[in-house]
RNA sequence: CGGGGUGUAGCGCAGUUUGGUAGCGCAUCUGGUUUGGGACCAGAGGGUCGCGGGUUCAAAUCCUGCCACCCCGACCA
């Protein structure tokens, strides 16, 4: 490509909107634009990266001998609606209607529609197993769209489906899946982890979570740095635990707190630590309100209580000001389990149980009580973990003290089970003729988030540095002075001649001052460089790799060879 | 959904307090000089000031309704 035809407009100073570095880089470089809030446009050089990593993808699926195909990003309602997630899925599915008032959706993910492709099909054992993808534009309409596209409400994603006979099968495939993935991330120069995730809208077991490591991450993790323990920190396990206290249960005490309300401001009035208090969260699901009492020194775990509750995450609300003197007859910072209006649900994290002494709320404006007792005081429903884990918390596998950190998930694995066969009546004939539901895995990567994760992990001051494997293009001939006859003709030389070679190249031939130049390469993250300059009629060029400070002088045929070493270092063919 | 902020040329911004003919830098176009790290000189083009309503002789500026975009929070009891 002459970077004189191609499509590229650079930004010298970043758009007002961006915030993360991957964002700003790719409004930057020409790489996307903005159509309206999370959604863009891929530009020439953007959607070259996006197709290297798709291919990198088609590559290691075609591997496991999952077989692409495409579908429709319009679904029709009624696949939804049985599976029970035209309801669940709530506001983030984009809905819409034809002229004859048929609901429609835009596909957030595709279970239904390739359970349903199979179905009519697929009836026999011989068939099976069978593993499917596409890479197709997924919508979600996302609370809170940011991050260009890192978070978007149209993205591009890769979702595979896996059928099979029973729960052997499918966690064959799953694990063949998770090796898949380790291949494709490694292959776009990810640091990443795989950690236990939460199954959540998707349902079914087991699934696991490929974060692409990044301190402004969206999603954080807890791990353990001695075994093998990783998770979300939704999915972990909090081991936190308190000793049953001994000694007298004290005679309990109404004490006047006027506007104390928070745990640090009670902290501070009662002058006992934080771990003395147990705070009470009041929310709201659907027509029903829910109390949750919790460790005043702990933060609570929504995706726990979602589960416990049995309700889609998007139900559950934490109370407003009106609700909660409803519910409590007092204003907002003084509820406690007592005393609570009978319709109200009460969920204790077993923790509670354990504690003794400790102050609440009094559900009464400006009051707390001190020396409550769980048993003695109140009773509830007890669940054994409501916690979120924190840093220092116990490993539950091997009780080392975990750490946390923070990435953006990638990739995802899920086991689904029967969910989406057994409502969808998904069957087949076992070898003595009787039937069987199959057994279903869904595995998602994030391509157009990938994309972004790579450049969050390869930048400098500069701009991007991509990877050999997913760069837009592999060389840039950065050609000094476009007048000088002799600089032009070897830069069309060995333009030419990479070209040949199936190298990706482009050839600075615009009339611009050499610094321009050199920081629109380097803005665009080419890898390698080639800058044809004043000793061209001596055959010799500069040889510089993207994000390194060392710069060769060296003749054209040694910048060849200089190439293909660098094609070798990162396992590509040259 | 709640809170905050912003909307003026492709990008970054000033002008709004105190109403009076729309500005700056970068980018773009023309001519010239320049050519190894975002050049210089001279000239030019480009704006329904987010949209609607109102006040006024006069509105980017004041009032009002709406919309869009960004940030923070979904952490508090």
């Amino acid at each position: 490509m002459r970077m004189s035809k191609l499509y590229m407009p650079t930004l010298r100073e970043v758009p007002s909107e961006a915030e993360l570095p991957s964002h700003k880089l790719l409004l930057r470089a020409g790489m996307i634009r903005k159509l309206v809030s999370g959604i863009y446009s891929y530009l020439p050089l953007g959607y070259r990266v996006i197709r290297k990593v798709e291919n990198i993808v088609r590559e290691e699926m075609n591997n496991v001998d999952s077989q692409e195909l495409l579908m429709s990003a319009i679904q029709p309602s009624e696949l939804w609606k049985q599976s029970g997630r035209w309801q669940d899925f709530g506001p983030e599915m984009f809905r819409l209607r034809d002229r004859n008032d048929r609901e429609f959706c835009l596909g957030p993910t595709h279970e239904e529609i390739f359970t349903d492709i199979i179905r009519h099909e697929v009836k026999s054992y011989k068939q099976l197993p069978l593993s499917l993808y596409q890479i197709q534009t997924k919508y979600r309409d996302e609370k809170r769209p940011r991050f260009g596209l890192m978070r978007c409400r149209e993205f591009i994603m890769k979702d595979a489906y896996t059928f099979d006979r029973d729960e052997e099968g499918m966690e064959r495939a799953y694990f063949e899946m998770w090796k898949a993935y380790e291949k494709i991330f490694t292959r776009c120069g990810l640091d990443f982890k795989v950690v236990e995730g939460d199954s959540g809208a998707m349902g079914g077991s087991d699934s696991h979570e490929f974060i692409a490591m990044s301190e402004v991450g969206e999603t954080q993790i807890a791990y353990c740095p001695k075994c093998d323990y990783a998770a979300t920190d939704e999915k972990a396990v909090c081991s936190y635990d308190i000793h049953e206290e001994i000694g007298e249960e004290l005679e309990k005490e109404r004490v006047h707190t006027p506007s104390i309300k928070t745990i640090d401001n009670l902290v501070e009035f009662f002058d006992i630590g934080p771990d003395k208090f147990v705070k009470t969260l009041i929310f709201k699901v659907k027509d029903e309100v829910v109390a949750v009492c919790i460790p005043g020194n702990r933060e609570l775990n929504e995706v726990k209580l979602v589960k416990i509750l049995g309700v889609p995450e998007h139900e559950l609300e934490l109370a407003d000001e009106t609700i909660i003197k409803e519910a409590t007859g007092a204003n907002v910072g003084f509820a406690g389990p007592m005393a609570l209006r009978e319709k109200v649900r009460l969920l204790v994290d077993s923790r509670v149980t354990r504690m003794k002494n400790f102050v609440i709320g009094a559900n009464e404006t400006d009051y707390h009580i001190k020396n409550a007792n769980y048993g003695r005081d109140f009773k509830g429903e007890v669940v054994e973990d409501l916690l979120l884990v924190q840093e220092g918390d116990k490993c539950p596998k091997c009780d080392s003290i975990l750490k946390m950190d923070r990435g953006n998930e990638v990739g995802n694995i899920f086991q689904l089970g029967t969910k989406y066969s057994q409502a969808l009546n998904a069957t087949y004939l076992d070898e003595n003729g009787k039937e069987q539901i199959m057994f279903m895995g869904s595995h998602g990567v994030g391509v157009s988030r990938t994309v972004a994760a790579i450049i969050e992990q390869y930048h400098d001051d500069n701009g991007i540095i991509w990877p050999l494997s997913v760069a837009p293009y592999h060389v840039i001939i950065t050609v000094v002075n476009t007048k000088k006859e002799e600089q032009i003709q070897l830069g069309e030389r060995l333009y030419k001649e990479l070209n040949s070679r199936g190298i990706e190249v482009i050839l600075d031939d615009r009339n611009e001052r050499a610094g321009v130049k050199f920081k629109d390469a380097e803005l665009i993250g080419i890898p390698i460089r080639i800058t044809v300059g004043k000793k061209a009629n001596e055959d010799t060029v500069e040889f510089v790799v993207r994000g390194k400070d060392e710069r060769l002088e060296i003749s054209s045929k040694e910048a060849f060879d200089k190439i293909k070493n660098e094609f070798e270092k990162q396992g590509l063919i040259f």
